[in-house]
DNA sequence: TTGAAAGCGCTAACAT
DNA sequence: ATGTTAGCGCTTTCAA
């Protein structure tokens, strides 16, 4: 007895044709009052939803955006940046009642696997890809599908794409200037892997702000893999060196970097001084807690989206780089209040 | 001159049907291997891929899966907790060919305009509900939709419902046990939100355990929301009746104790053992390093989405609850190895 | 303001 | 082993 519920049924009930019922559920006018309130009356009573992949092949749009996580790294997940990233693109997504799909790459296998599923016809109106690596294939295959898509990030080809991304450069330049204001005479970096934008980008901010202090790093560069414990062990190689200042591309090595500082018997921020990226950790998470170079993760999330939307639309048609700036955030671990205070 | 790609397009190009493109597309047996070979080459050098909606609508299916954290605080993603998890089920979901739906709720207005969207026809195979509240509404609807489920963590309801959890109340005691068998003779407790089934059982656990030992907890309990700031003020107030042993209910409230128990002059583990729940934390960001009831998160992430594909198969008919076991990872915060030395 | 009718691209039952 | 055909439930002209 119980039909599947469709427009042609709702009509029936409400005594319209199924073109009418369309028209209230989606909200067009040209719907005489009476109509309309017949009509969402037995939607309402009924609990009718229309049907997503109906409306996706006549209509060929699905209010579905998709997020693309390429995390060679497992490990990647235990980055607070994600999470954060995550909450400000549903944020957005919520607004705009579309729903998020997100695509997690483990190893390099997914990616034959999981690519084509990405640019489907029918399944996704737009794409965020993150986390991009340099000479990431995903683009290509976007750009041949013409599906609509932003980068969070730099991009690595100069190629003219959407993109969001936040000053890393600066960022990392402006931590060197702190430190050497500070009175540090031998800076030494973590940097993050160079086959990101991000990590190169940090790099050479931070390369170039130790040089505009008219300071040198004299080869105390050491590249770690975002986390803790590469942190850890790069700073122990560092100490060697004798540095009194260190910045950490990322908070989890800086958080290595303390430790192996302190291990070794030496005082942050007394000894070394230690700057991060990221701004992301609970302060608490770290003693003494960090001094940070805080990037806006959840802006960027949603500007992202906002402008994947226009993309969608057809609003925005000549690609644009949004670019957020960062804030240095003082706490502790940089030895600042020190200064502040004499 | 490129019309738009289709079944039928292909079957015109390599000289078949469409019946037999799809055949080959879905890789059913009764296709000849020659005609495989020319219908799959030419979909090799055409790109095409099936549209998504139009085999929803056709077959009824759309292999994608929805994961529903209605996180009422934002600041739950900071906890490596979710993390964690999405990057089990998302694993777990791409193993089984299929993409995962997002469904973040933020506050209580989100609740009208995303549970249609969740509940809808054609956009979702199942869904995986997790962190939930008691009372929630959701649960409800999916099954007035009929549409097929999988809870993380204990249902409220004695209903019966395909669920996967871990044994928060044997771990919590396991706790207590070990605080007991430590020598510690004054426990308090930092319990989770009671509105919470994990909070809930964390809670009976505890107190069971401690009962178990011959001890007791004098009123000594207080309530965190699982953050840092919620462990560290609950412990302000716990350190005023002296205790020698605190078990806080998440990692991060762990955290939050550990800040408090410290900057009150007093040594952890010396003075006051302190054990958490969860094990997610990277140990160094915390000192001491925090011993911990570890939950087998992504485990359980896996098992839920295993669980539900054979609730959408029909594989698996009356509903079970998988409980994981918890472990108890020693560290320094307890003060264990002081004992193993003696 | 409303209805009729033609697809959207696919699957599945049936026929051959 | 392959082709034919009838929908799936919706949007979208086009008429009325």
């Amino acid at each position: 007895m119980s039909r599947r519920l469709n427009l042609e049924e709702i009509g029936r009930r409400a005594g319209v044709s199924r073109s009418t019922v369309s028209r209230v559920v989606n909200g067009e006018p040209n719907v005489s009052p009476q109509t309309k309130k017949r009509v969402e009356s037995v939607v309402a009573e009924t609990g009718f939803r229309p049907h997503a992949g109906a409306r996706s092949l006549a209509s060929n749009s699905t209010g579905v955006l998709g997020l693309v996580i390429p995390s060679a790294v497992a490990t990647l997940f235990d980055d607070p940046y994600f999470g954060r990233l995550i909450l400000g693109i549903t944020g957005a997504t919520n607004e705009i009642q579309m729903t998020l799909n997100l695509f997690l790459f483990g190893d390099q296998a997914d990616d034959r696997s999981i690519i084509p599923r990405v640019v489907a016809p029918g399944l996704l109106d737009g794409v965020i890809v993150t986390a991009t690596t340099m000479g990431n294939p995903l683009i290509e295959y976007l750009r041949g599908a013409d599906m609509p898509f932003v980068v969070i990030g730099r991009p690595d080809e100069s190629a003219s794409v959407f993109s969001v991304d936040v000053d890393n450069r600066g960022g990392a330049r402006t931590a060197a200037l702190h430190l050497s204001g500070l009175g540090r005479k031998r800076p030494a970096l973590i940097a993050a892997p160079s086959n990101t934008t991000a990590g190169i980008d940090r790099r050479s901010g931070f390369v170039e702000g130790v040089a505009a202090a008219g300071l040198s790093l004299d080869g105390r560069i050491r590249e770690g893999d975002w986390t803790e414990n590469s942190g850890r062990k790069a700073a122990e190689e560092l100490l060697a060196d004798r540095p009194d200042a260190v910045f950490a591309a990322s908070d989890r090595m800086a958080v290595g970097a303390v430790r192996a500082i302190t291990e070794a018997g030496l005082s942050c921020p007394d000894d070394v001084a230690v700057v991060s990226f990221d701004g992301l950790l609970h302060p608490d998470l770290a003693s003494p807690r960090l001094t940070s170079i805080a990037q806006p993760v959840r802006e960027v999330g949603e500007r992202a989206v906002r402008l994947l939307k226009s993309v969608i639309d057809g609003t925005a048609t000549i690609p644009e780089s949004v670019v957020y700036p960062t804030e240095l955030v003082v706490r502790e671990s940089c030895g600042s209040e020190l200064v502040e205070v004499s």
